[in-house]
DNA sequence: TTCGTTACTTACCAAAAGGTAGGTACTTAC
DNA sequence: GTAAGTACCTACCTTTTGGTAAGTAACGAA
């Protein structure tokens, strides 16, 4: 039958078991977000990355673009050089993810002193 | 002097020991995420929370509520009664940033598909 | 009379996350 | 000749996270 697709349940992230939920996990890692958002701003070396985003180890931030890579976030291109030379970059998908995360990293950034003050006031 | 106001370095999520960072690990938090939205509904009771988030375990659910509470996105309001009753809703502050994280879920939610064809392709 | 409901807290234990260090293979710089 | 840079991977060990279960106080329901 042409046309037939599988159709399956709209995703849910309040449900335990919802795919969505993995997708949410990979996203919001630690890393994740700020792999996205530095691959947002241009394409990046791993060592470029490593040395970007302070305070990951080189453990994190491989198995970090594994995880993206998997689910279509991120585009990785290894030329055969020595010494080794891989570039990093967002997919189409990836970039459209980027957006939200670059957007609520940025008002992070711009409201956090409203949080220490928050913070203070208790 | 009137007006004098600390000024502090303006925040980069890039750097290791920014505040920033603090900020962004409370609302990417596992269950942060998801309290988030939640609330960003409508206000819900403890009990509520946690029969609408599938999977979270009371003492997790607790923990995120006094994060986000601290950060002053969350407001707590207890009531004097047996059996107890207290009603967790969003600051102004946290409406701000629900807009942001809903916006990232409502994305995930509608690209899952995409995601799984991207790992299928592998 | 005993159970369930409510909103937690605490203690204990298992699982997962993550850091450190070492190895690889070859080139360029000193 | 030695050291550094490159992009990892693996093993080992520590730290953190998170789940489970029990306790609390008072009331309504069965």
């Amino acid at each position: 039958m042409a046309g037939l697709a599988k159709r399956n349940p709209p995703a849910d992230v309040y449900a335990a078991q919802c795919p969505s939920r993995g997708v949410l996990d990979h996203l919001t890692s630690r890393w994740g977000v700020l792999v996205l958002v530095a691959l947002a701003e241009e394409m990046h070396r791993f060592s470029a990355l490593r040395r970007k985003i302070g305070g990951v180890s080189e453990k994190m931030l491989a198995q970090t673009l594994v995880t993206l890579e998997e689910d279509g976030f991120v585009e990785r291109t290894a030329y055969p050089e020595v010494p080794p030379r891989v570039e990093y970059r967002l997919t189409p998908l990836g970039r459209e993810v980027a957006v939200k995360v670059e957007s609520l990293v940025d008002w992070i950034e711009a409201n956090v002193p409203r949080v220490q003050r928050a913070r203070a006031a208790r």
